[in-house]
RNA sequence: CGGGGUGUAGCGUAGCCCGGUUAUCGCGCCACGUUUGGGACGUGGAGGCCGCAGGUUCGAAUCCUGCCACCCCGACCA
């Protein structure tokens, strides 16, 4: 395996792929498809689940858990939902395997342990889910019923790429019942809102909030939110969405409630996610030819201390240094690794914390000790300080709190620069292969011309932001009158 | 599922066309020594059913047949 990895602008595809196996995130497994996280990537994950969970559980929503195995005969039950899945599903369809008979050594499947009724694998989980809550639900004083689960889910993908698609993921789904229309609309609103202030504030990515056309809809949805980054290279990436399910789910299910009125009627659903996916939207938004940049509120590690020595009094010295840093740092919760390991020396020490994005790393050798400082070193700029004992602690704080806000910034201005207005659809063409990202045009609001449109570009409607600017104009390619403008984009 | 390609050590590879000593090289790994402010160096060492099965041959990584797996380009997608 060769040092260095390969540049953005040699082969973007390879650099992320590379990326993400030196890094120690995540590797191909055995299992066509599917990927192991190692424990380097997980633990970003972990801290992703964390801030989320919370902030779940502070709008009133509670844990729980479903099976992975939905019947058939349930996964079927909401028309559109089960068609929209179908494709891509998981089917098991015994339960036994026995030794082969003709090959010694060899397992076969069974065929005596046929099941009576296949079970599919979630895709989704709101065919089992809808089914249970049937019987959760009967009156008004039951609702709204808050629900979500972590949990892994199987869809079948023809091409998978690490964290972005693969054939197994890991992820979150809430699932809500509501009495009214409004207040379902509300709660699908307000998730969508509160995966786009996580992934701005936590994740450093700017994120456009707004609503799919009904060709991009979640199968089963009467409305789709959802929240769209811009990777570096031009390609936009679905982080998040949340949908208005309307009674789609309730009819296929049967959930009905007494309303105050004592008359029944059906709940009305939402649903909403996030996966393991908003790992390749944090590697592809901020990190560079070097290896991964992190935002020090999802780092395992924010601050690596290395110590340079000759002598083991050197190091005891360092260690003692070092130790005082630690507990210090630790008051104030931030996350700090001291590496003393004696079997790499101080330049391999470097170049792996840099791949791996630790945003700060405090080197300390005899110079330092000589005159009371350290060095501080920063991922995201590559830029070197020498700090006194004395002030560290604080210039820890301000220089991570200014690397969370600078990469925030900086990939908004790379965001905001990647949209262009076009009226005409050769601009949209040349606007899209020379420049990529977002394109703002007007569309006839037809599922005929977005389909045309992607044929002839390869670029969808990734979404109509939400609050979006109500102007006159003519879709790009059939010319009929149109009333906003969408945005297009190649995507992943 | 259509079109193209590749399987040789943990990883990346040479050899294959044109069969012939002990299967090449780099990274990584192990031991010892010297090193340590940006991926150290030297010496020594370990590691291979050459994807699997069959065939041709005195002899197969190399030729033939079948199978399997994976990759790339399409169609499908969080």
């Amino acid at each position: 395996m060769s040092k260095k990895l390969t540049s953005r602008s040699t082969d973007y595809s390879k650099w992320y792929n590379e990326l993400v196996v030196k890094a120690d995130l995540a590797e191909n497994s055995a299992v066509r498809g599917c990927m192991v996280i190692k424990p380097y990537g997980y633990a970003i994950w972990e801290k992703m689940q964390a801030e989320l969970d919370k902030k779940f559980k502070e709008t009133g929503h509670q844990n729980a858990y479903f099976p992975l195995f939905v019947p058939k005969s349930l996964f079927e039950a909401e028309e559109k939902n089960a068609e929209g899945f179908a494709k891509e599903c998981a089917v098991v369809t015994h339960y036994r395997l026995q030794n082969d008979p003709n090959k010694p050594g060899k397992l076969r499947v069974d065929p005596e342990a046929k099941l009576e009724e296949e079970l599919v694998v979630r895709p989704t989980s709101e065919a089992i889910i809808w089914n249970t809550f049937k019987g959760w639900v009967q009156s008004y004083r039951d609702l709204p019923l808050l629900i979500n689960q972590w949990a892994n889910v199987v869809r079948w993908e023809m091409r998978t790429r690490l964290f972005l698609r693969t054939a197994e993921f890991l992820w979150q789904e809430g699932h809500t019942a509501h009495a009214t229309k409004a207040e379902a609309l509300t709660e699908a609103k307000l998730m969508n809102n509160i995966y786009a202030n996580f992934v701005q504030d936590f994740m450093a990515i700017p994120v456009i909030e707004g609503v799919k056309t009904e060709s991009e809809r979640f199968a089963g949805a009467d409305e789709t939110y959802c929240i769209e980054a811009l990777m570096q290279d031009g390609k936009a990436l679905q982080a998040g969405t949340s949908h208005f399910l309307g009674q789609n789910f309730a009819e296929a299910f049967d959930v009905k409630f007494a309303n105050k009125e004592g008359k029944q009627d059906y709940v009305w659903a939402t649903s909403w996610g996030v996966s393991t996916r908003l790992m390749g939207a944090l590697i592809m938004t901020h990190s560079d030819d070097y290896g991964l940049v992190l935002p020090p509120s999802l780092a395992p590690n924010q601050v690596v201390i290395v110590p340079i020595y000759k002598s083991e009094e050197d190091l005891e010295q360092i260690t003692e240094v070092a130790n005082t840093i630690l507990i210090d740092l630790r008051k104030k919760n931030r996350t700090v690794k001291f590496d003393n390991r004696t079997t790499h020396r101080p330049g391999a020490k470097f170049a792996q914390h840099e791949l791996q994005g630790v945003p700060l790393r405090i080197a300390i050798g005899p110079k330092d000790l000589a005159n009371q400082t350290v060095e501080i070193a920063r991922r995201d700029t590559l830029t070197k300080e020498t700090v006194h004992l004395n002030d560290l602690i604080n210039r820890v704080e301000a220089l991570l709190e200014d690397i969370q806000q600078s990469l925030y910034n900086k990939a908004l201005t790379y965001r905001d620069s990647h949209i262009t207005e076009v009226d005409t659809f050769e601009a949209f063409k040349t606007a899209l292969n020379d420049k990529g990202g977002f394109v703002s045009a007007h569309w006839d609001g037809t599922t005929e011309t977005e389909d045309k449109i992607k044929e002839l570009t390869k670029a969808t409607i990734r979404c109509i932001p939400l609050e979006n600017k109500q102007e006159t104009g003519n879709c790009i390619l059939t010319g009929k009158p149109s009333k906003e403008r969408v945005l297009f984009a190649k995507a992943y």
